[in-house]
DNA sequence: ACTCCAATCCAC
DNA sequence: TGGATTGGAGTG
């Protein structure tokens, strides 16, 4: 009888150099197989750990061997696996990393089962698909039929129905007998999909996302991995949903940032979603009324089928929108945050009984407060972030870290007396308006008003009732319900998101816009928009008053390929993290160094540019001070194994080992 | 990361 | 002199 040995991974934190494959020998009469979780004598202490096989092989291995203690649960299936694999080479992370994003915390530790809870089937109401609908879906139907892994992106305006088209395509998917997944960028946007989906699908369906509870976690995983749900909706960790016969993968919103993930594993959605559509056969259906430049330039080249949903529901024309200069607003002596022609507009709309929104992208009273004396703002005592004062309980907050205090007595620079209190955010924007229109019924939707469960849901549905006349909020505002009596859009300002510090900021800018105004005009009565800015002649904000998709990726792609941007090269970056500022600084520079080094062993063809160590643009979070190396790159295997070999090595150094070391592929750069 | 182990430090 | 602390190495 042949000796049978097991390739493991174990749980090492994020110690680089040892997420290696473990060996072990399979004891006699024991049956094991990849996928499996296992016991393990780990360590020069035994101490008994939880292991991952993933290899069987009769070849003994050249060490110690010891034996697998024993076999607890069969958790990872092959596509699984082959995901793991492809995780940890494509984002640099360990191979538990991995594991613990494809199965929830609530799956591996004993739980108890629930009840399956039951939602309600009324027969939905045949589908009706625009003729321009109906074309999208006959375009994409054969792939699903033939199981041609093929990427469509769908632009569509913002009220062109892409949810009608989606319900259709989810549809044909089940027909056919395969599963569907259903991807949103935010949990508040969970519960009305579910709402709409469930009249159709009933019981079909299962919830996915980060703020379930482990046993609800548990069960919707199960219901996903033994048929019972056919179709997946939820947030970017519903990627990793054990389906199996996936046909169709939806990513509505697809160039929305929570579709990265900023912790490890740091994958993005739409690339994981890609590996599973090729391993299933399926078809992957990005979508949005503003696609990432990456994307529509992938269309371009014809990597995608570009379609297109260019007509609103019942062709309601898209808002008018009116910029309005606040530098004449401020020469003509209205110092206040409202121009004439957004304070008419709101005036004439409280007149018809039309409702209005309004974006403002900050949150809390006064967004800054600084000394009169030296004119430092007054920072968070664990970040190197400004404090915001918020009116509902007198404290100055961190947005970061949450940390709240009082008002200081004195400056901690300069122990001055006098604070000036300035910036404005939604609070501030709350009480303003009552002033003005003290008769209007407002409604203020940001993290502070909305962190309550369904309270999201509860106030978009009381607005959309017609209860408030005018919802102001954060970006948060942007994305949700039809209000068929929306009629008037003002963006407050979002001169600031144009300068983010990160090259996505213009398009993540235009987009916000492009959706705000989208609210408006939906319910048959035609739309208007109001754009403040300081900066009228920019070109972002003269194409996004004009929905002008076409200019702004032109524009967009030119200034990627002057500068070298994606989509014409990669982006990695290399953040540091350490509890103090000279530690940090010392071991970003050691592992500079060593980066250098292992670059030059490499043989192969490689372009690169690498720039820093310098400190990150918030030096400081959470009390972990932070510095980063950018470079840019072709996302190709040699430079993947380029950067594990440096992580690899510079772990060894004492100065980096006394850092956090991590490596971001294609995630943000602005902070 | 976590644990083990050896070297070092320090109070008695 | 030993108990506690710290730095470094190794995990099959």
């Amino acid at each position: 009888m042949t000796e049978l040995f097991a390739a493991i991974a174990m749980d090492v934190g994020s110690a680089y150099a040892a997420d290696i494959l473990y060996h072990y020998r399979v004891p006699d009469g024991m049956t094991c197989r990849p996928g499996d979780a296992v016991l393990v004598p780990f360590g020069k202490g035994n101490r008994q750990k939880t292991g991952y096989v993933f290899e069987i092989t009769d070849q003994k291995p050249d060490f110690g061997i010891k034996d697998i203690l024993e076999i607890q649960d069969s958790v990872l299936n092959a596509e699984q696996l082959r995901l793991v694999a492809w995780l940890r080479e494509n984002t640099f992370c360990t191979y538990y990393d991995a594991v613990k994003a494809m199965i929830p915390a609530g799956v591996l530790k004993k739980t108890r089962t629930r009840k399956k809870t039951v939602s309600s089937v009324p027969t939905a109401e045949p589908l009706v698909l625009s003729e321009e609908q109906q074309q999208v879906y006959d375009a994409v139907a054969p792939c699903l039929e033939t199981g041609k892994p093929e990427c469509f992106l769908l632009r569509g305006v913002t009220g062109s129905g892409k949810t009608s088209v989606f319900e259709a395509l989810i549809a044909r998917t089940l027909q056919l007998g395969k599963t569907a997944i259903l991807l949103l960028p935010e949990i508040g946007l969970t519960p009305q999909m579910i709402q709409r989906f469930s009249a159709r699908f009933g019981d079909a369906i299962a919830l996915m996302h980060s703020r379930l509870s482990d046993g609800e976690r548990r069960l919707a995983y199960e219901r996903a991995k033994n048929g019972a749900a056919k179709i997946v909706i939820g947030t970017r960790s519903a990627v990793f949903a054990p389906l199996s016969d996936i046909g169709l993968i939806i990513m509505d919103e697809e160039g929305e940032s929570s579709y990265k993930s900023d912790s490890a594993p740091r994958y993005s959605t739409i690339e994981v979603a890609k590996q599973r559509c090729r391993y299933h056969n399926a078809v992957l259906l990005p979508a949005s009324a503003t696609p990432t430049v990456e994307s529509y330039y992938r269309a371009k080249k014809g990597i995608y089928h570009l379609l297109e949903l260019r007509h609103r529901y019942q062709d309601m024309p898209l808002p008018n929108v009116e910029i309005a200069d606040m530098r004449i607003e401020r020469d003509e002596n209205n110092t206040s945050e409202f121009s004439r022609v957004l304070h008419d507009a709101i005036a004439e709309n409280l007149k018809n009984k039309e409702q209005s929104i309004l974006l403002l992208n900050r949150r809390g009273y006064h967004t800054i407060i600084s000394c009169c004396i030296c004119n430092k703002p007054v920072q968070c005592r664990h970040c190197s972030i400004p404090m915001t004062l918020h009116k509902t309980d007198n404290l100055l907050h961190c947005h970061y870290c949450g940390y709240t205090q009082p008002m200081p007595e004195n400056c901690p620079s300069c122990n001055g007396k006098k604070f000036r209190k300035m910036g404005f955010g939604t609070q501030r924007l709350e009480d303003e308006l009552s002033a003005r229109f003290p008769e209007a019924r407002i409604l203020r939707m940001d993290a502070d008003t909305t962190s309550r469960k369904n309270a999201y849901a509860e106030n978009f549905e009381a607005f959309r009732q017609g209860k408030y006349d005018i919802m102001l909020g954060t970006q948060m505002i942007g994305k949700g319900l039809d209000f068929p009596n929306v009629t008037l859009v003002g963006v407050m300002s979002v001169d600031k998101a144009l300068f983010s510090g990160d090259f996505r900021s213009y398009e993540r800018t235009f987009s916000l816009i492009a959706q705000v105004v989208g609210r408006g005009g939906r319910g048959g009565k035609p739309g208007r928009a109001v754009l403040q800015t300081f900066m009228p002649e920019h070109y972002v904000l003269r194409l996004a008053a004009k929905q002008d998709y076409e200019t702004f990726f032109k524009e967009e792609i030119s200034v990627r390929d002057a500068l070298l941007f994606p989509p014409f090269c990669d982006i990695c970056v290399i953040g540091f993290t350490g509890d103090k500022q000279s530690e940090t600084a010392m071991g970003a520079q050691k592992f500079f160094e060593c980066m250098q080094s292992v670059k030059a062993q490499v043989q192969e063809k490689m372009p690169v540019r690498i720039l820093g160590p310098v400190p990150c643009t918030y030096s400081k979070i959470n009390n972990k001070y932070r510095y980063r190396i950018i470079i840019k790159c072709k996302n190709i295997p040699v430079f993947r194994q380029f950067i594990r070999d440096t992580l690899e090595q510079s772990a060894k150094i004492k100065e980096v080992a006394k850092i956090h070391v991590y490596a971001d592929m294609n995630g943000t750069i602005g902070i």
